[in-house]
RNA sequence: GGCCCCAUGGUCAAGCGGUUAAGACGGCGCCCUCUCAAGGCGCAAUCACGAGUUCGAUUCUCGUUGGGGUCACCA
């Protein structure tokens, strides 16, 4: 049997990289066995609603490179897709388990349901007292002609316990009385999110039912349903949760459910700061799922090569935090790994800012590969070559190369005339420099230096000499090394 | 609080009765080096605890502790 997993979103306008995960692993379930992938939406949450929402779904999954084969944008043969064009399909089968007994109207207001809450023992949490589940067949023809608004839930098992397969978690076993009388469809004629779900994923065909463990606890009420349907029940994989990390106003460290406080946990957000798509899915397949056989150890890992990969077997079970660092790490691998015109294309926007000529992205590119770990610090890498910062003659001091300000000031006198008169190139620059280094008799570091610290104004460059003096231009680089040379004979004089 | 799940270095994790307990990120050190990176080499750091089972437990069972999840007319 060809199998099928869905991802069904609810609109929200924000996609969680922990949502964004279970949609990858959902695809790459599918295309591991050549299954096919369904993208449904979840709307039946009026109130929640959100313009422009679903279009961050589909950009979100476009750009991660997860593609649906069927979904509302495209259609396929078990549509429609969205929930809140299927309305009229889910009242029929509550009916139906109203009318074999399996559910019943309930008539309680929110108010009754929430005093029922509220008048529970300090500590204990209680559900509903099922006040509804035997009403007399009078009551209800009374209720119902007074036109008192009522919702249909289901008869839960009352005693024993429920047992079901987990594909990564194993056996799990609930006791029945923790099972609700749940509603099936809520008193605007709108079905919950558990109904609608599992009538939506019997009629769509979907084999693989595939979530966060959040729902490993409320699996029963699922299954509970398909029963009363006599419907198959479908495989379920759970996924363990990612988790943030922060420190508390104690010093402890806190770990939980990933969330805002703990920064950028939205796709997007992610985007903005200058990750790359490939490399965000990258990083969040190896968070909570290990390679196996000849994949295992590796950390790099193309789409394609993830779905040949991929196995639930891999799955862990315990929930993994986020960590920023090695998603750092991964961004860097993927910068380094790119062919020139890739890096160039990502950099320009920022060269375009610093109005770098193209004539120096060879350079740049060169420059800078090794040393950023995402695109966006670029400006900050390159923030020399904007303007001249003020900076002291301490500058000229250090120990390693043993520079100082008299042997800078000696070296700039002598350097600063030949580079005036030598071709601008990087063999020639480093030819004049080491040349003068070699008949001085000083080492490289001596001469090199003076040099790139005056003409940089910084300590830090990303790159040596021969390449800050090539970005700057001839004149702008002897400009700057005069500048360097007054201010230590200036100092000198004093 | 009830119920469910989980438990290997700081983090991601391999392991699936007998191992010097992999690997990666991060950290530290050394090398390279005109700075910073990158790269190379190396080091430190883990089986939460207690009982069992067994010739032998990181691995199996139970308990304890810790962590997480869940208990809506939200999804």
């Amino acid at each position: 049997m060809k199998i099928r997993t869905r991802f069904a979103p609810s609109p929200t306008g924000f996609m969680h990289v922990g949502n964004l995960r279970t949609a990858l692993y959902e695809y790459l379930t599918a295309k591991h066995e050549g299954g096919t992938f369904v993208l449904r939406i979840e709307d039946t949450d009026r109130e929640r609603y959100v313009e422009g929402a679903t279009d961050v779904i589909y950009n979100t999954l476009k750009t991660a490179g997860i593609t649906h084969d069927e979904g509302p944008d495209i259609g396929g043969d078990y549509g429609p897709y969205v929930q809140s064009e299927r309305l009229s399909l889910y009242r029929p089968y509550a009916e139906q388990l109203v009318n074999e007994g399996k559910a019943y109207r309930c008539f309680c207001s929110k108010e009754r349901l929430e005093s029922l809450r509220a008048s529970a023992p300090e500590g204990t949490v209680v559900g509903y007292d099922r006040h509804c589940r035997d009403l007399s067949e009078e009551e209800i023809k009374k209720n119902l002609e007074e036109g008192i608004p009522y919702v249909i839930r289901q008869k839960a098992p009352l005693t024993g316990e429920s047992k079901y397969h987990d594909m990564v978690y194993g056996d799990i076993v609930i006791p029945n009385e923790e099972l609700d009388d749940q509603i099936l469809i809520k008193a605007d004629g709108f079905p919950t999110y558990n109904f609608a779900n599992v009538i939506d994923d019997h009629t769509m065909g979907i084999t693989h039912v595939i979530r966060g463990s959040e729902y490993l606890s409320s699996t029963p009420k699922y299954n509970a349903l398909y029963e009363a349907f006599g419907w198959d029940i479908p495989t379920y994989i759970h996924l363990p949760l990612i988790m943030g990390k922060t420190v508390d106003e104690n010093g402890e460290t806190v770990v939980s459910k990933l969330s805002k406080r703990h920064g950028s946990t939205g796709f997007n957000d992610l985007i903005n700061e200058g990750f790359l798509p490939e490399a965000i899915i990258n990083y969040i397949a190896l968070l909570g799922w290990a390679p196996a056989g000849e994949y295992e150890n590796r950390e790099i890992f193309s789409m394609d090569e993830l779905i040949k990969a991929f196995d639930i077997g891999g799955i862990s079970k315990s929930p993994s935090v986020f960590d920023y660092d090695k998603l750092e790490w991964v961004n860097a691998e993927y910068i380094k790994n790119m062919d020139s015109d890739t890096f160039n294309s990502h950099a320009a926007p920022y060269y375009d800012e610093l109005g770098i000529d193209s004539a120096h992205y060879a350079l740049l590119e060169e420059m800078l590969k090794p040393r950023i770990t995402r695109f966006t610090q670029i400006p900050e890498k390159l923030s020399f070559l904007k303007e001249l910062a003020s900076y002291d003659i301490e500058l000229f001091t250090h120990k390693k190369s043993k520079s100082s300000a008299e042997s800078s000031t000696a070296i700039l006198t002598d350097v600063i005339p030949m580079l005036e008169n030598v071709s601008w190139d990087r063999e020639s620059i480093m030819n004049v420099l080491t040349g003068y280094a070699e008949a001085k008799e000083y080492k490289n570091a001596l001469v090199m230096w003076p040099v790139r610290v005056a003409a940089a104004g910084v300590a830090v460059t990303p790159g040596g000499c021969a390449e800050v003096l090539i970005l700057l231009g001839r004149d702008e680089s002897v400009r700057r090394l005069k500048i360097g040379l007054s201010k230590l004979t200036n100092k000198e004089t004093n």
